[in-house]
DNA sequence: AGACGAAAGTGAAAAGATTCACAAGCAGCT
DNA sequence: AGCTGCTTGTGAATCTTTTCACTTTCGTCT
């Protein structure tokens, strides 16, 4: 496929999240300007951003509510469920774990680990914290495409390599650290104290 | 001021922390090189985002480490602590206003609010929980930059209301919405279900 | 002192992303 | 059937970001 950039799938995912919303206020039909007004950009750069993918709309009309709503969830990978497994069983980690968001888009945390003996046993929202030792074993049985990495920065690419071992194909990485992974291994990171220095930057330089 | 791109000052955020690591392993001066390999990215590149505000190297030599690091700190409003509060006190604020990584880069979090009777007066680490109803009168004894808001996207648009009125100038959103704030106001927003949308977006388009 | 190797700084070129602007197509109306 | 008002889809133009490639400068070695 041609190269997607990372910002175009980022507005599709946003402009998923809006069909949903006009979906819900009843509206069966939508128009790139519409779509455009709520994600602060422009009509052209949706019609765009869709182009890519093929010509969904129609002319005059604008697009089908339910049927970009279905052909964005299967650009976005969402016609499906995905196992999640989540390393880090810290006050983060804890979190992400019971956070409703990723459950309603179809990712389940299926699984949380941890290292530390004091954690391991735990429940945490009916998961209860197992032992990171388990992990290639337990994705044996259970194929995983994507993991959620929330342990300190010194555990992170050790985890990290028994994880793509064990058949992750996706990390997201929680952990202040860049992984090395192989080509075929899909890696996003995120970094909340960096969030926060961009607002300082913005204003210190103003 | 130039106009400088998100792109490059999420850069300099990274090149910081590469250079704290270079400084405790022990490194007094580093190369645009060096700090290229860690960041994956290129040598020119790090010169070029460092050219922006001005030239802080020595030809042939490299960066000194500890110069460096200072001006980064400068440039991104890093030499003062912030005042941060923070309004939504559910598990992912709670786990937010209690992750060290904020504090250790000089965000601290002063002050955590919420609307629920139930969690009003507990405590998150040392903190008490106080009432949405107390943002104005506490701003005002406490002048306060910054706020991170974690609460339902129901919620969030008074919230930040709220916020701007009481002098706040940056606010870190996780609330899945686009808030409306007046210009000089900085919004960045967070979504996590949208980071792991992005990865599946990879895997089904391989 | 002169020569050499290393690395910064920087215009210019290339690549990439966004915006413009317009032809083409559709629905509704007369 | 033809006209009108919208709105898509898209090449071309513009703007932004990244990469290239070269000059300058510094420290060291002979």
């Amino acid at each position: 496929m041609r190269k997607i950039s990372e910002s175009t799938v980022r507005r599709l995912s946003l402009y998923l999240r809006f069909l949903e919303q006009f979906d819900a206020q009843g509206h069966t039909t939508v128009s790139s300007a519409e779509l455009a007004r709520r994600g602060a950009t422009t009509s052209a750069q949706v019609r765009k951003d869709l182009s890519f993918f093929g010509s969904f709309g129609k002319r005059g009309l604008g697009y089908s509510v339910p049927q970009l709503t279905g052909r964005l969830r299967e650009i976005l990978g969402l016609k499906r469920t995905y196992r999640v497994v989540l390393v880090g069983a810290g006050r983060i980690g804890g979190a992400l774990a019971q956070y409703p968001g990723f459950r309603q888009r179809g990712f389940h945390v299926a699984a949380i680990y941890d290292k530390d003996p004091r954690k391991i046993g735990s429940r945490w929202n009916g998961l209860v914290v197992r032992d990171v030792r388990h992990i290639a074993s337990d994705l044996k049985k259970e194929p995983t495409d994507i993991a959620i990495l929330v342990t300190p920065a010194e555990a992170a690419q050790e985890v990290a390599d028994q994880l793509v071992q064990s058949g992750v194909k996706a990390i997201l990485n929680f952990a202040p650290i860049r992984l090395a992974v192989p080509a075929d291994v899909v890696v996003k990171s995120v970094n909340m104290a960096l969030e926060l220095e961009t607002l300082s930057f913005a204003l210190a330089n103003r």
